[in-house]
DNA sequence: ATAAATAAGTTTATTTTATAAACCAAATTA
DNA sequence: TAATTTGGTTTATAAAATAAACTTATTTAT
């Protein structure tokens, strides 16, 4: 019947986070704080948390001589997500007679 | 870019609450609780979120001589629900190049 | 030169939420 | 009549989301 939703993924701003990175080939911290408008220590843990499943890589660099973290997502990520959408699925076809 | 997501909907067992009581006119506690596989307390709480927002309605009666709660979508929670949807679609669609 | 403000985060603390365990009352079965 | 089941509710606990406070370094203003 209901197939069970990845409770890493159902959550908004980590869905938020996958959503974009799923388009971009990758982000870099400010522009998905800014795209998601997520304080940045919220951010700072979702993407920890993304990243610890593997369903992201997060690379920390430098700018110039500012910090710069980029973040990208996995193929595992990748697979994820799209499965979530499919369990997804599950919830919302609605067949009302 | 992405809209905010009902935090009364955004949750897997309310979800399916929502989910099977929109598809029908009404269901019973047992019913919902074993299509859902939730515990009962569970249930019960979450079922009186939804009432309490106005999401569904609780009509407590009696099955012969048990108690039998049985549950309905309001307007306002097939309004909701259908709303969510919508911001969920903002998460969903991949414009992967 | 140095004080204030900004950038880019991280860490920690707080609040909220989900979930199950414990409980209750009545009815049924052994 | 004792134990079990049904149909729940209430309460306690575990987990999660979120923001506030903090750190380090860099600009910008005075």
């Amino acid at each position: 019947m209901f197939q069970p939703l990845d409770p890493l993924l159902h959550s908004e701003l980590r869905l938020a986070i996958m959503s974009l990175l799923i388009s971009a080939d990758e982000a870099e911290f400010p522009y998905i704080k800014e795209q998601t408008r997520a304080t940045a220590g919220n951010l700072s843990v979702q993407l920890d948390k993304l990243a610890s499943a593997g369903y992201i890589q997060l690379e920390k660099t430098f700018k110039g001589k500012r910090p710069c973290t980029i973040c990208r997502i996995t193929a595992t990520g990748e697979q994820a997500f799209r499965a979530y959408i499919e369990a997804l699925k599950s919830y919302l076809e609605v067949s009302k007679s």
